[in-house]
DNA sequence: GTCTATAAACCGATAGAC
DNA sequence: GTCTATCGGTTTATAGAC
């Protein structure tokens, strides 16, 4: 459980400007409170996030926590962003390491990734994709972290499409077409795309999350012996329905 | 949410020999404290279900929901076991309606049955197929009534198969191949059918309660017009990708 | 079988002293 | 910027009278 310190330059830039030594202590601080209640997550659930636990762990009053966190609703938010934005920089980089391969591998490299994650980090899996918190709701800015994770896998489909591949087509009515149309355009991908493909794209997607979702929490329990070999082979077979290539592109 | 008042007779058989009234009352109590707990899941969650919130609303003091359920552990697992019944009875109704229809056919109706159950018992469903409530460990007997929803599913599958039907085969190692057997033949799948088809048929299992979790929890909101629309179409896909017949078979 | 009363905690949020 | 104190709630669970 070792958790990343969350060092003062999150974006990878290098090292804003200059900063007064009050506003690093209180960055400092900010983050320690977020890592406490990301580990609070693992005990109590983030239905049962506490600003006084968090306060009590780090050895001040609970009225202090209120100087860098505005309410516990805004620190489940700043939770739910930096999960998303964590598992989505997992993604990205399984996807940019995977460029190379054929399209199926690179499907199951990335979906990998993501399963790695969720097990690692099981508790922030179910913050994310879990129940609902009662009496929470999520802001809008958690939408873009939020998609980021899906659209580097599904971000392999659009490099695939770019190179012919097209995935088989379901029959589709025309208002669920076009809602299609306009989704394949968010993922980019290429106009050709048949909207009818675009459903056997959400199924993959949806297979993908729903066996870590079901791994994570528990549902497959004791169904075999390496939840990984089975999540590995399951990937495999979505990426064969989906027809992706599985060997290099015959161009010596 | 007008839920059923939980006959004296789940099990439906004819009405068991007598009973004291003494006895009737204390069933009928035990029901209302349960439909309350149930109710209050929409609002609280699984891990905010209060024994007190649920007596002071039926009219009681806390120490006398005690006589009825000897603890908030028990009560949790009471509504998982009834929850998991009413969704199993309703894909199991699904799967005998459909009995006569192609396999592709009925494996879209036993889905949509179950997308269905779980659009109306949001909160049930979070609770059976959500994130694990904090500090509670579903006991055992819980495991029989939480696979027959899925039972029900791919019984379709194993009804196929005994008409001739094979899936997609996928290759896997020979651990996983044993434990696929094992499994296959839990679900009474015929012996003939290869381990590597368990592979494909794990991947629809997981499609379908996948997307079904998606959008129970928020995460398709506003992706498209109609959730159903999708769901319907994905689960054909599914279906086509298992190879499942859509027509009658072709004898006269 | 239901009640009151109680123990021994817990919570979010705020006021105001220092 | 941290503290104490406080408001106004909440909880599980038990003891013991009726």
């Amino acid at each position: 459980m070792a958790d990343q310190p969350v060092p003062p330059a999150p974006t990878g830039s290098p090292a804003p400007p200059a900063r007064t030594a009050r506003e690093r202590a209180r960055q400092e601080i900010t983050a320690e409170i977020l890592a406490t209640a990301r580990r609070h997550l693992a005990t109590d659930g983030a239905a049962g996030l506490s600003l006084r636990a968090v306060a009590r762990e780090l050895g001040f009053a609970s009225s202090a926590v209120y100087r860098y966190v505005p309410s516990r609703e805004e620190l489940l938010t700043e939770l739910l962003i930096s999960s998303y934005d964590d598992l989505g920089r997992t993604a990205e980089a399984a996807a940019a390491t995977s460029a190379g391969l054929p399209p199926a591998r690179r499907w199951v490299a990335v979906a990998a990734a993501i399963r790695g994650w969720a097990v690692d980090h099981p508790h922030e899996w179910a913050l994310l994709y879990g129940s609902p918190v009662p009496g929470y709701q999520a802001p809008e800015r958690t939408i873009g972290p939020g998609i980021r994770a899906s659209l580097a896998l599904l971000g392999v489909l659009r490099d695939a499409a770019r190179t012919g591949w097209r995935p088989p087509t379901t029959q589709v009515d025309r208002a669920l077409g076009e809602d299609l149309a306009a989704l394949g355009a968010t993922l980019e991908l290429p106009a050709e795309l048949p909207p009818g493909g675009l459903v056997a794209v959400v199924a993959a997607w949806t297979q993908t999350f729903g066996l870590v979702s079901f791994e994570v929490f528990g549902q497959t329990v004791r169904m075999v012996g390496s939840d990984e070999q089975l999540f590995l082979a399951t990937a495999r077979a979505t990426a064969a329905a989906l027809g992706l290539d599985d060997a290099a592109p015959s161009d010596p």
